[in-house]
Parts: structure tokens; C-alpha cells; sequence
DNA sequence: GTTGTGACGACTT
DNA sequence: AAAGTCGCCACAA
């Protein structure tokens, strides 16, 4: 059984994710103090209570992917609600400018042309 | 106890 | 670009 008090540290960390801003699971990981445990950040989105009303879908995988299966109605209720609040899909990846300024800038290296 | 799976991610081939 | 491998660990069977 995970821990609630690492849930809650996880939970007020995605909580923090600011509207229009997107963090990946490790960066989440990583500002709950529990660097490495990127897998642990999914479980606790997969028990969070409904009614704690998290952003949930200011979460997504490593260099701004979604990592809910593909095609299916999770990942593109995910992407309708970020895209609702102004987040900008580049293909299958999410445009740079809205990562947090601790992003890994090396899985950004990328950049939609000029 | 062991194995497989997964809302992950960094590395190496 | 793509596929393995490894670290990580909760959970179910």
C-alpha cells in the first residue's frame, strides 16, 4: 500500500501545475522530493479522488507526450481540456513554452520552426 | 514468494 | 528513428 503522506506531497505538487502549464511525471516527482519515482506519480493520479478536482491533465509523459493509450477517450479528454486552457500540440507533442522553468530542457530540444 | 504489468524515464544499441 | 535495457515500485494474480 503507497503511503498517503507521499500522495499528498504528490498531489500538491500537481496541484501547483499552473492553468496553461504542463509538467511531466518526473518533474512532478522530482518537486514532491521523490526524484525517481516518476512511476509513482501515475499511481497516485490513478487514486486520486475525483473530488480533490487535481489537474490532472497537466501531467503528461517525458518531452511533453501524453502518455495515456493512445486513442483512447482518457488521453483525448486530456487533450481537449489542455487545450481548452490555451495549450498549444505540435504534432503529438506540446509546445515548449508551456513546460515550467525546471524542465529537463535537453527532452525539449526541439522546437517548432520560426 | 514470484511474475507480469504499467497514467514513467534515462540510457544504450 | 526505433528498440532494448535498466531503475523504479505499487498492485494483482
Amino acid at each position: 500500500m503507497v503511503d498517503t503522506t507521499l500522495l499528498e506531497r504528490i498531489w500538491a505538487a500537481v496541484a501547483a501545475i499552473p492553468r496553461g502549464q504542463v509538467a511531466t511525471y518526473g518533474e512532478v516527482a522530482r518537486r514532491a522530493g521523490l526524484p525517481r519515482r516518476a512511476r509513482l506519480v501515475g499511481t497516485a493520479l490513478r487514486l486520486a479522488p475525483a473530488q480533490r478536482r487535481l489537474p490532472w491533465h497537466r501531467v503528461v509523459g517525458a518531452g511533453g507526450r501524453i502518455s495515456l493509450p493512445a486513442g483512447s477517450e482518457a488521453a483525448r479528454e486530456q487533450r481537449l481540456r489542455l487545450e481548452r486552457e490555451g495549450v498549444r500540440f505540435v504534432g503529438a507533442r506540446i509546445a515548449a513554452e508551456h513546460f515550467g522553468a525546471d524542465a529537463d530542457l535537453d527532452a525539449l530540444l526541439w522546437r517548432p520552426r520560426d
